[in-house]
RNA sequence: GGACUGGUAGCUCAAUUGGUUAGAGCAUCUGCCUGUCACGCAGAAGGUUGCGGGUUCAAGUCCCGUCCAGUCCGCCA
């Protein structure tokens, strides 16, 4: 097969190719038709004339139908020069046209899709994404999936992969949950985030990790909201908070500068607002301070910092506001415990984005003393703290380094370079709010076989669709 | 779990105060057209108005219930 792409046609004129793709349009004008034939790069017109063998099949050929046309090159005539396409200096006098694979009536036309029903584009995502603005998104995301890698590992840092089957985590969201077949009753979870593999790998002496890494949280969704998404994990040793602060600084901005270019930040330097005067001056911990909010290059970044440590519950007892291993800032560790907890500053950072909080971190606390405190003042019995945290814990005492990190919210802060107002646009197949996959329809039903072997029974629920 | 908005042709929408046979654009099909590039023109086909019930001489429109979608609140260490 010796195909020629269409963004390389217009320095082929005169040399006969065959261009393989799908069909983007056709104008039929009785004695002379054209066709749009367009690959992932671009678009190239064809020419058939009357006469030519293949006519009619033009003429009958569907609009997204799978094709070949082999053809020489011509130079189009200065007036028919199109501008808006990659091969618009030239088109192609088709001598075969070949219809690989038929197009059936489409469920909604590819040209706009903004107006339609999303559960509609979800359940024909493979037609979605072959519009223009998907597949920019795709595009965009593997770019900068490369350029974080490069970036991240020019600076030192490994990347490391995880498990997806782990343990359930006994605070924070709910878990999804995988039943064991060799253990009956007992139950993986798949991860909220790397976090306590990050902090192990720190005690393994990896000083520098990161992952692109997929995280699971079975709660309620929102736009900016998925079961499960992707982070940008980071963790360091030997930092201190403005280290990583500085670090994600660079990396969000030089990612910003190489693949976005037509943005521009409103904010420089990036402030950095403690979380007391962010919610005295916007009544927000993740302010959007643009400037000109219908200006979609406008970037305003800052950083929220100082977030407290603790945070009354319902019942009005405390809990941690990020998690348990947040390092308490030096000036409180000494005696939290008398003070109001709700005045306890932790060493914990969020970036936000045009009023998206696109990451968050912290240092962590390597004091096993400290750590055991910390869980006495939340309440967790001593049994209690072994069961879940024991691991780690035993860890901390083989010699653990100082450290600290961040996550990423990857998908949001595609979403916000992308120009969309919902992740489910920067992400390839998404859910729907309610969790369902309308292509695959999943979640679903599973053989009675199935749940035997993993020891289940389920209770009957009336069926969603 | 709660609030709000919506559900009418394959897609996007319209339908006045409850009143004739529920319309339009695009897509589809048929015909015409040799330079268009989202081609154009003429025509055809396409509807259980999400579903169930109620009020009324009359319901897409009002009422009740229900299902679905989106956004937000709760939730998201």
């Amino acid at each position: 097969m010796n195909r020629v792409l269409t963004k390389n046609l217009n320095g082929l004129v005169g040399e006969k190719v065959t261009v393989f793709g799908w069909v983007n349009s056709k104008r039929n004008h009785g004695k002379i038709t054209f066709l749009d034939i367009r690959d992932r790069y671009g678009i190239v017109q064809v020419v058939i004339l009357p006469g030519n063998n293949d006519y009619e099949k033009a003429e009958k050929v569907s609009i997204e139908s799978v094709v070949s046309v082999t053809g020489e090159v011509v130079k189009r005539p200065e007036n028919l020069v199109n501008k808006n396409i990659i091969s618009g200096d030239v088109e192609i006098q088709s001598e075969k046209l070949e219809v690989i694979s038929p197009c059936d009536k489409l469920p909604f036309e590819l040209d706009d899709t903004s107006g339609v029903l999303e559960e509609t584009r979800l359940k024909y995502r493979y037609l979605d994404l072959r519009t223009k603005r998907m597949k920019q998104n795709l595009i965009n995301r593997h770019k900068s999936n490369q350029f974080i890698r490069n970036y991240l590992s020019k600076k030192g840092y490994l990347e490391i992969e995880t498990p997806l089957l782990t343990k359930s985590t006994p605070e924070g969201a709910r878990d999804f949950l995988v039943p064991s077949r060799n253990q009956a009753g007992m139950f993986y979870a798949l991860p909220q985030s790397p976090q306590q593999y990050k902090q192990l790998l720190q005690i393994a002496g990896i000083e520098k990790y990161f992952q692109i890494v997929r995280n699971f949280r079975d709660e309620d969704q929102r736009g900016d909201r998925q079961p499960e998404f992707t982070q940008v994990d980071i963790e360091a040793s030997f930092v201190d908070e403005k280290n990583i602060i500085k670090l994600t600084e660079n990396l969000v901005l030089e990612l910003i500068k190489t693949i976005y270019p037509e943005k521009y930040l409103t904010l420089t330097p990036i402030p950095r607002l403690t979380h007391k005067e962010a919610m005295e001056k916007y009544q927000t911990d993740r302010p959007d301070l643009r400037k000109n909010k219908n200006d979609k290059n406008e970037l305003a970044i800052c950083w929220v910092v100082d977030f407290p440590m603790f945070e009354k519950k319902e019942d009005g007892s405390f809990g941690p506001s990020h998690h348990p291993f947040t390092a308490i800032k030096k000036e409180f560790v000494e005696d939290f415990e008398k003070q109001d907890p709700e005045k306890v500053i932790a060493q914990q950072y969020d970036l936000v984005i045009n009023g998206n909080e696109v990451a968050g971190g912290s240092i962590r606390t390597h004091d096993v003393a400290v750590l055991k405190r910390v869980f006495e003042f939340l309440d967790h019995s001593q049994a209690d703290i072994e069961e879940k945290f024991g691991h780690l814990l035993k860890a901390f005492k083989f010699g653990v380094p100082p450290h600290g990190g961040i996550a990423i919210g990857y998908d949001r802060l595609l979403m916000v370079l992308n120009n969309e107002n919902n992740i489910r646009e920067v992400i390839p197949f998404p859910k729907t709010g309610d969790g369902r996959d309308p292509l695959m329809d999943s979640p679903c039903r599973v053989d009675k076989k199935q749940l035997d072997e993993l020891h289940i029974t389920t209770q009957d629920r009336k069926r969603k669709k």
